[in-house]
This record gives C-alpha cells, structure tokens and sequence, in this order.
DNA sequence: AGGCCCATGTAATCTGTTACATGATTCC
DNA sequence: GGAATCATGTAACAGATTACATGGGCCT
C-alpha cells in the first residue's frame, strides 16, 4: 500500500490527470517512485472510492476528455499518518549488479556493453535532474532556496536522485575500468 | 524472473542451504537482490527442477537435515545468457522518499526521526560492507585485488552498496539539517 | 520457562507486469 | 502515410508479501 502515497504525495504540487501522473511517474522523473500507467489509473480510481483524492472532468475539444485529481483533506489525513509510520528500508533489486555478481564466472564483453549502457543513462538522468533543480529553485542559490523556498520536498527527493545516478554513472565506469584491466593482464 | 538469477550469482561461491542463502539475501547483506526466505525455498526448488541447479541432502544429528545446492552447467549457461541480455534499468521505490516529497504538508518532527533513523541503519550497513570488503580482500590492497584476485564479483557489487548506503546517510543527514534550520525559522 | 537458532515449507493475498483495446489529432 | 501524443482503461499472469505450521536443541 506505498503507491497509494506516492500518488498522494505526486498530487501535492496541484491537480494532475492519470495521464500526466503516468508521465511524472514513468518517463525517468520517478525521483521517488516508479510505476506503470495502469497501476496508476487503477490507484486513482481506488483513492477516489476512498475519499483520499477527488477527480472533476475536463471536456476538451479536439482530444479526449481527462479528469483532474486533487487530494483531499481526508487524504492530507491519511499521509501524515503515513509520514509517521516507520518504514521498511528500501532493498535493493538490480539485474546489473546481479551479472557484476557473477562477473568471474561469465563473460565479461557483454557485461562490459551492458555497463556502459547504464553509465550513459545514468548520464542522462543526471542532466535531468540537473535542470530539474534549476527550474525548482529558480533565481535563488541552493542555500536559500533550501531555508527559504516554499515547496523543499520535490527539491530534497530529486537531490537523492541525482546523487543515486552519480553513483551509479561512477560505479559502472570504474567497474568497466576494473574488468578492461583484468581482461587484457590475463592474455 | 529475475530471482532466478540472483540466485544462480549466489551460489557460485559454493554450495549452500536454502537457509544460508535466506540469510545472505535478508539480513542487510543482500548486496545485490533482497528475497525472503520464502521465494527462495521456492526458487531452489523451482531452478532444481529445471536442472540448473543440484541439491544433496546433508543428514545432521542434533538439528534438521538440510539440503546444499550447487550451480550446473546448464545454470552456469543460463547465467551467461541472462549476463548478455539487455537489463530495464532498477527502479526507485523508497517509503522514505515518498515521506520527504510530502515534507511541506506534513508534521516535520516524525519524518525528521524517521530520517534520523534511517541514517543510522545505513551507518551500520556501511560498517557491515567495510568489514565485508576487508574480509575478501585479505591482505591484498583494493588496487592489487582488483586486478589480480581470483573472485571480484562479489567486491564489486559490495563497492556498490558501500556508496548507496553511504548516499543514504549523507543523503538522510543533510535533510535532517535542512528541516530542522527551516522549523527553527519559521517560528 | 521463555526465546532464539536451525531448517523447510504451504496457503492466501496483495502488488506489479504484460498484452490488448480504442480513437481522434498533430507532427514529420 | 506513419508515428507520436493525448487519454483511459480491462484481463491475464507473474512476482512478492504476510500469515501460519512444525519441532528439536541451546542459551540465560
């Protein structure tokens, strides 16, 4: 049951459609949740019946009628208790560490392919939430923006995503600089 | 079918329990997939049926027999394919983040207490990976071992915990000294 | 006496993924 | 003419979590 607040806590910064949830969600800007379209069309439908968030329609001309979510006080309710609850350390779950794993025994070239890919997404991320930061805080420098911004939450979540993919881009270089290194000493 | 897998790289460093590998992959140590014990028990059996993995039957006096798996050919196989596949990259889900998102409409105190908490579990998980990676290396230096140890798989992906934990605790750390600056200013 | 460690599971449920469906509009 | 965007879903399936079950040995 965390999607439920994730939806809630993405709902904060105003009235979204499923749709542009799904964008936020899907498209590499999930920086503090993933999930599928469908999960979200369905999660918003069960919040709706719960009274945690209420949708209006819009009719629009030349495209297909969307409806509107906003959350509730029910809602707001509902995600302070959440806030409040202690919560179950995130696990890690990644195929790539999984092949990293089993390096010794695998062949390293499509790994070495596999881990360069990921740098150059990570890469990407990190630009995104580069811009992503300028536009939160706009004309202010970090500092003040952080002590006297008016919305830190989306700035805070978004600084663990980038410093997630730095991680990640600088892991994958130096383990393809490991395995080059080890490839060519064993000829 | 990821698990799969992730149970395959586990058990190239020898023969194991379905118990030992519960172990491995639950407490904190899963330094490259989370399972419960439960899917794992499920997996061995599933990956035995399926020929990519052998268990023997261990009698023991005193304690329940056990049963120690080893990795086939055929699952070494199956490993190398799943190494040159292309990955979908891993995905944040973090109950924490979802909190800090909310951060602005929500009572500061238990989510600071929260972070607070977090901050030291990833403390101990680094201390944990620190002896870890000592431990594998022996009395080589990092540099030495990386180009010359006979097994860096597991190293690496231990490298890689090491800095998301180390992530989460300055990550958790610097939150914490932002909303508390802000709470102090805003009364 | 109570609780933890060893050791392995089953069953019910919840969550997440994949495939499929629809249909107009705008951009290349 | 074909692809992408907007917009919302249903249905089947795979994967993960939670609760429950068993039972001896060992430590305090």
């Amino acid at each position: 049951m965390a999607l439920r607040h994730a939806v809630l806590a993405a709902l904060l910064d105003g009235e979204l459609s499923g749709y542009q949830l799904a964008k936020a969600f899907d498209v590499g800007v999930a920086n503090f949740w993933y999930a599928q379209p469908q999960q979200l069309y369905a999660e918003l439908n069960r919040l709706e019946q719960a009274g945690l968030v209420v949708g209006r329609e819009v009719v629009q001309e030349g495209r297909p009628n969307k409806r509107l979510f906003q959350v509730t006080d029910t809602g707001l309710a509902e995600l302070e208790e959440f806030a409040g609850a202690s919560d179950k350390p995130a696990f890690v779950r990644d195929d790539l560490l999984v092949k990293v794993q089993a390096a010794d025994h695998v062949d390293t070239t499509a790994l070495i392919a596999r881990l360069r890919e990921r740098a150059t997404f990570a890469q990407a991320k990190i630009d995104l939430f580069g811009k992503l930061l300028r536009n939160l805080r706009g004309d202010k420098s970090e500092a003040d923006f952080l002590l006297h911004g008016e919305r830190v939450g989306p700035y805070l979540t978004c600084l663990r995503g980038l410093a997630f993919e730095e991680g990640n881009r600088d892991w994958c270089e130096r383990t393809v600089a490991v395995l080059t290194r080890r490839e060519r000493s064993r000829r």
